[in-house]
RNA sequence: GGCCCCGUCGUCUAGCGGCCUAGGACGCUGCCCUCUCACGGCAGUAGCGCGAGUUCGAAUCUCGUCGGGGCUACCA
């Protein structure tokens, strides 16, 4: 038998982080068995749904490298992939579990069901339908009051409905008695429970992998499996993304529950998927650092924490930090060029002479990121037009406020240099400024230099900054900086 | 409230009865490198929620307790 596993996003805005989590795992354990992955767009809430996160799904899980096998974008051999476009298919299971006695309608209105569990809640006794519908002909049940006129379709929950199952990371698990759960909406969409059974099977899934807050709900699943008289899958139940207070991350208390923010944030793809696997899993190596591959390779369901993790960016950060210094110096241009082209430092397209003053500064700047978004900042000195030019007002105060003979000496010693290059640099400014010269310590004498060239008080190294820059420009800046008219 | 899941440094984790005076990583602190900022190197910081029990021996097993989380929808 193949595995087929399925990742199946609701599409309801902004995709989640938690779709890419669940994908990964799938993936991970889908690729190991040679199996299928299987995306399924599970779109079955109406007044949730919104027609354009289907497509950010795509965009955002192919960014990451999670691509799947069969698709409603692809196709497949259980097509459509959609469940919005499965409604016939669901109906003859109802049908089949109406006529079986496993189901039976019910008219209450949304009011008179709202009204019975403030009830139930007030009297502390547990919530759940008190199947005031069950047994009744429709004429029967409008006698009575809270009657709606279009009826649901609700599961007749047996006491003896099973509550155990084995989880692949939990082990044996237990779950709490369900109530009479609505399995055909008035709208003629089927919930949730019933459309993932049916399409689960339908579709030959062998193994669910979702997130832990399904617990409670499996023994539903599990009853419909065995009505309907069709094989259970294997089910894991993957411990649920945290936010900072342990909460269930929540793109209202976290951006980073956004899977979009990542984009925006300038974190490299394969940082994200590296720290996704961290969370939850660790290879037997223990290595920290891994590819999908070496995670895939490994991966082991009973290597799965069951605790929840609290999605800590430091580590992303760091690991980001990582895998952008590992990048080729021609790949780590092609991702940040996208960065400079949005605070206009470059144009886009970008222009030979743009892409050769990156290329040349990769090696000062690829050590100091963390983030892609930080390269406009690293960079602007070099690319701005020159008239755009300026010196941080607060950073010309502090260290170059009084300094404009150093400035001076500086500039005097670069005019002579022929050779515009690092070592020559290097030794014209400090014969005139260190020791022989003004007699000032290194520390002091290039800090006004950095202001007057790079405008700030952090930047990459100074001479090579200034051999970067050019003769022109350099030249230029230190006589604005030495309050010199320019020739 | 009820039911269910979970509980090792601030965070991610290793650990599956003796190898643990609990290991690694991020963070933080200090030192080294150094023209700023990074990178890199070295060192340090900090944890088995609590209480019983089982056992010669418990972070590891059991129970209780406390704590956190999830579910309790015609949302997924």
């Amino acid at each position: 038998m193949t595995v087929r596993l399925r990742v199946a996003p609701s599409p309801t805005g902004d995709p989640h982080v938690g779709t890419a989590y669940m994908s990964l795992f799938n993936l991970a354990f889908a690729r190991q068995q040679g199996g299928a992955f299987v995306l399924r767009v599970e779109d079955t809430d109406r007044a949730r749904f919104d027609p354009t996160s289907e497509q950010q799904v795509y965009d955002t899980l192919r960014w990451l490298g999670l691509d799947w096998d069969e698709g409603p974008d692809r196709g497949g051999p259980f097509a459509p992939y959609r469940q919005s476009e499965r409604l016939d298919t669901y109906r003859p299971y109802v049908d089949q579990l109406m006529a079986a006695g496993h189901a039976y309608s019910c008219w209450c209105t949304p009011e008179r069901l709202q009204a019975m569990r403030e009830d139930q809640q007030k009297r502390k006794v547990p919530t759940g339908y008190d199947r005031r519908c069950y047994g009744l002909t429709r004429e029967q049940r409008a006698e009575l009051d809270g009657f709606a006129d279009v009826a649901v379709v609700r599961m007749l929950i047996p006491d003896d409905a099973p509550l155990h199952f084995t989880d692949l990371i939990r082990g044996e698990v237990n779950a709490p008695k369900p109530d009479d759960q609505v399995l055909l909406k008035a709208d003629g969409f089927p919930t949730y429970h019933l459309a993932v059974v049916v399409d689960d099977h339908l579709m030959g899934i062998t193994h669910v992998v979702r997130g832990e807050e399904w617990i409670s709900s499996t023994p539903k699943h599990l009853l419909l499996f065995d009505w309907l008289g069709w094989d259970r899958p294997a089910f894991a139940h993957m411990p649920l993304l945290r936010n900072t207070d342990k909460s269930k991350i929540s793109k209202r208390k976290n951006p980073a529950a956004r899977l979009t923010w990542f984009q925006e944030q300038g974190y490299l793809p394969e940082a994200l998927v590296n720290f996704l696997g961290l969370l939850g899993y660790s290879l037997p190596s223990q290595e920290e650092v891994f590819t999908f591959g070496q995670m895939s390779a490994s991966f082991d369901w009973t290597r799965v924490n069951t605790v929840g993790p609290v999605f800590d960016l430091d580590k992303l950060e760091w690991l980001n930090g990582h895998y952008l210094r590992e990048l080729a110096p021609e790949e780590f241009v092609r991702r940040t060029l996208p960065f400079l082209q949005r605070a206009g430092l470059v144009d886009d397209p970008v222009t030979a002479a743009q892409q050769a003053a990156v290329e040349a500064a990769v090696e000062l700047v690829q050590p100091r990121m963390k983030l892609l978004t930080e390269a406009p900042d690293l960079l602007r000195f070099l690319l701005v037009d020159e008239q755009a030019f300026v010196v941080d007002p607060v950073a010309a105060e502090k260290e170059l406020a009084g300094k404009q003979d150093v400035v001076a000496a500086a500039l005097a010693a670069v005019e002579a240099v022929q050779d515009w290059q690092t070592a020559p640099l290097q030794e014209a400014i400090e014969v005139a400024l260190l020791a022989d010269g003004l007699g000032l310590s290194r520390k002091k004498a290039l800090a006004p230099l950095r202001v007057a060239v790079t405008g700030g008080t952090v930047a990459p190294p100074l001479y090579e900054s200034f051999a970067l820059l050019g003769r022109d420009r350099t030249i230029a800046r230190l006589r604005a900086a030495a309050g010199l008219a320019a020739v």
